[in-house]
DNA sequence: CTGAAAGCGCTTACAG
DNA sequence: CTGAAAGCGCTTACAG
């Protein structure tokens, strides 16, 4: 069944499909008697205009990409709903695309946004390679970059202050009395991971304590990835009484590790997390985390791809500040 | 900067855009060498054709749209990203719409779908008023359910068999001795809860025990108000041995309501939730559940929607068994 | 095997 | 205020 097109309309209302067009869109004058006549056609023929035709006619497709890591994560099924919402109120649809952050993954995505001229896209995703999006700039396509960073390249951004929320945890763990630390740090693609554990180190650091390379592990960024490195890491002769882990997943595995080993959290190992995701307040112990104010960035993230500001030489980069959530998983040695 | 068309190609390669055309498509008959030359051509131009404009005549658009209630669940996160994986292996790319299970919401969605001429749409959300699902299967689009019935509307469904899943759990429960027990259901807009409830019904039915209305705590569907109403439960005199909530989320409601009233999951209070998800496997102690093969229902859902079967008139409707998961919140009174 | 031409459903100057 | 016409970037018969 063909669905009813302008044409449809026109004949209908007895006038020339620039009017209808005009009526629509608010443009040109069309005098009031018969807009209301086209409009009356349009709802009597469930007329509803084609997005295709006019986004070939150089308008928006009213669709954006979301570029994550991976929806089934928390952290960003929670960043996707908010954007969602956020671009679903002014007329947007959103593509969710899950690039595990690998390259090839990232470059097929952004080559199929393209073709599908989408008017932006929102980038949460690491990569190894920034060529990509090196190559993506250059483009008018609208690009924001959201709780990551884009070394280097000059785009809009909307991050969290990662090295303070690392140095936030160190302190935290310092104050509980802790000296030997750990740190799980998620795989190098990740620079919001690095910033991480470049701040914690520097809190550590300022009260004098070193954290050596060997104190800390590099893996995944899963829960299981959590629960293998901890189970190293308790194993260790000088096994640390603290762990501060880049992400809440990872610091899922380190609770499970301790607790298949029977280390009691917190009375013999403090856990902290980062993301402050829906996972942490369900574990037993609820795990203490580092939040970043995710409303408030992806607001502002959609906000910068929507309306990007006047000299488009300029990129912003605008830096939330994380917060420490105490929860269960932190203590003092006992 | 515009991007290069066809024309621009065709130019290049001294050719005519059918040409052009005919060689992506391999449509018509394109002698080999006139076919290296045009991919030479577009390869050095970086030509991406436009799926806008083969849209528009009339072909497919590579794009699927997903409705659920909502992505930051992680039970519908992991669905999204299977959809996910699978749409993109053949191309397609999929927008995720959260519906909180609100007609309106669902609406309007769905008319954004229609207007971008998605080819399919996966709908895996419920709905109060099945008069727009009605609408909808009258064009044709083609629309497969997920995980939801469509009451009486004709359209293909891949579903679990909630109803088995419901005995499944009261089966387990009262395998451990459990006499007296309650339900938290989700809100009546979902189906498949309901279904649940039935089966649960059935099985203490079979074992000679009648769990009355009073015993079924109708609620929402998060941890809140799974938290709030095992609240409730756990205050009233004839206090039950066990729960059985029909999603993961209420069923971690149920353990938090548990732990701050003291009272002991599993040696006090046993506790089944559905769905299997991340979730179940992440809390302490961990969640006994009944889980379903939802990759494979993603996978029979999704090619449902792409390769619908000849006789259009038939609708096809998949049922898939549930497994129990015991895990720790589950066991014999002490 | 290849190209000229029509058309998909819109929007946008441009006349009137 | 309103309409005829061109054009967006493709695909598809139809000739040759």
């Amino acid at each position: 069944m063909k669905s009813t097109t302008i044409y449809d309309v026109a004949k209908e209302a007895g006038v020339s499909i620039a009017t209808v067009s005009n009526a629509i869109n608010g443009k040109g004058k069309v005098s009031k008697k018969r807009k209301d006549e086209i409009f009356k056609v349009m709802e009597r023929l469930k007329y509803q205009p084609s997005v295709i035709a006019s986004a070939l006619m150089g308008k928006k497709t009213y669709t954006i990409g979301l570029l994550i890591p991976d929806v089934s994560n928390p952290f960003f099924a929670e960043i996707a709903r908010t954007v969602e919402d956020l671009a679903h109120s002014e007329g947007y649809s959103v593509i969710v695309c899950s690039t595990d952050n690998r390259d090839e993954r990232v470059e097929k995505y952004i080559r199929l946004l393209e073709q599908k001229n989408v008017d932006g896209i929102l980038i949460g995703t690491g990569m190894e390679n920034s060529e990509i999006l090196a190559q993506l700039a250059e483009k008018d396509l609208a690009i924001v970059m959201i709780a990551r960073e884009a070394s280097s390249i000059a785009v809009h951004s909307v991050v969290t202050n990662d090295f303070r929320g690392g140095t936030l945890a160190a302190e935290h763990l310092l104050g509980h009395g802790h000296t030997r630390m750990a740190v799980l740090a998620e795989d190098m693609r990740v620079t919001s991971s690095l910033e991480r554990v470049r701040g914690f180190r520097f809190g550590l650091f300022e009260a004098g304590i070193t954290l050596g390379e060997e104190h800390i592990e590099t893996c995944g960024s899963g829960i299981k990835d959590g629960k293998r490195a901890t189970v190293e890491l308790l194993r260790s002769k000088d096994r640390p009484t603290a762990i501060f882990c880049c992400n809440d997943l990872l610091a899922i595995g380190a609770l499970q590790a301790a607790k298949e080993a029977g280390v009691r959290v917190p009375e013999d190992l403090s856990v902290v997390g980062f993301d402050d995701t829906i996972l942490s307040t369900v574990t037993n112990p609820s795990l203490t985390t580092i939040s970043q104010p995710m409303d408030q960035m992806a607001q502002l993230a959609f906000n910068l791809l929507m309306n990007p500001p006047e000299s488009s030489e300029i990129k912003q980069r605008i830096i939330m500040q994380p917060e420490l959530v105490i929860r269960e998983s932190t203590g003092t040695l006992q």
